[in-house]
DNA sequence: GTCTATAGATAGATAGAC
DNA sequence: GTCTATCTATCTATAGAC
């Protein structure tokens, strides 16, 4: 039998899914409660602003990225092809907590922007340790977010096609070295 | 002697400026008005509504990204050099109404979400006229794209060694070509 | 732990004087 | 073309019952 999750995480879900769904602005207290399932009172007992709502998310961020950079380092595939694959799918929890923390961070929220400054610290730095020419590396986290940046914005996902192409691409990029 | 802009200028001016500086909820129609060194009641002379204000600033990009793709097109550093470099300044005023789009674009406006689709689209044409390989043109798309990214979280301008190593890197992944 | 009721602040927008 | 005054709606947050 389905258990439905704590209040706690069914009110993160609901505020990340509607910053994504219209934006921050239509992610208010109301709005979030309701999706939850919750009263507004309800809400605030277990985040008791609209900035504990914000320093939440950014504790599942940390954990998600924490978790990812892990992944990242023992990947088959390695870390480029992870990094990149991994960039631009939209369908995990992962891709949607960044999605949202991104558009918070552009709200000049700055706990939402440290938390994504600090996670792409930890991706260049897994990046630069495989590439070793900080440029090279510093342009595949370009590429990075390049997909978040039209993810947030609401782009259509990749064809597999595309996908394939853009990794081999990356991969060619990878293999290049300044003269 | 000094004449300062038109109104309407002064107050889309203002409007962009605050969304740079304190993101879109901050740029309330008080906020914009004070800015721009109006009452709210001699803004709303002007734009009759807030959709109205956010109509304006893109048509203000639209000429924009009018004139830029012109530009790149003629320059004499070629069409890659030129979105490369220009995309990062965040000194003129077509990289700061950039930003101030995207940051609308992701509160779920409309209109700043497509007027950024088809700038996106006209640069990735120019590009791919000139690296013919699709695929590399997107990937040079991405990193424009995650250029603006980063410059619309605040992060700091490249420095103009890392610019320099930027484009070379993305000159030498245009050289490449898939097997 | 969750609810209702409500206070207090601020947003967008209108009306009408100048 | 610009202003002041004001209306209405909505938002965050508090208080207190259950």
């Amino acid at each position: 039998m389905q258990q439905s999750p704590p209040t706690r995480e069914r009110i993160l879900d609901a505020f990340q899914e509607l910053i994504i769904e219209s934006g921050e602005r239509a992610a208010t207290l109301g709005a979030v409660a309701e999706r939850a399932g919750v009263s507004k009172g309800g809400l605030l007992y277990h985040f008791g602003s609209k900035e504990a709502l914000i320093d939440g998310l950014m504790g599942r961020l940390k954990e998600l990225v924490d978790a990812d950079i892990a992944l990242m380092r023992v990947d088959p595939t390695g870390p480029i092809d992870y990094f990149i694959r991994t960039s631009v799918s939209m369908e995990g929890q992962f891709d949607r907590c960044i999605v949202a923390a991104a558009r918070l961070a552009q709200g000049a929220h700055p706990a939402a922007r440290d938390g994504l400054r600090s996670a792409q610290a930890e991706w260049l730095n897994v990046i630069t340790e495989t590439v070793h020419d900080p440029a090279i590396a510093r342009t595949i986290m370009l590429v990075g977010d390049g997909i978040y940046y039209n993810s947030s914005m609401g782009a259509g996902a990749l064809t597999a096609q595309e996908m394939d192409d853009l990794v081999s691409t990356v991969h060619r990029l990878a293999a290049t070295s300044a003269p």
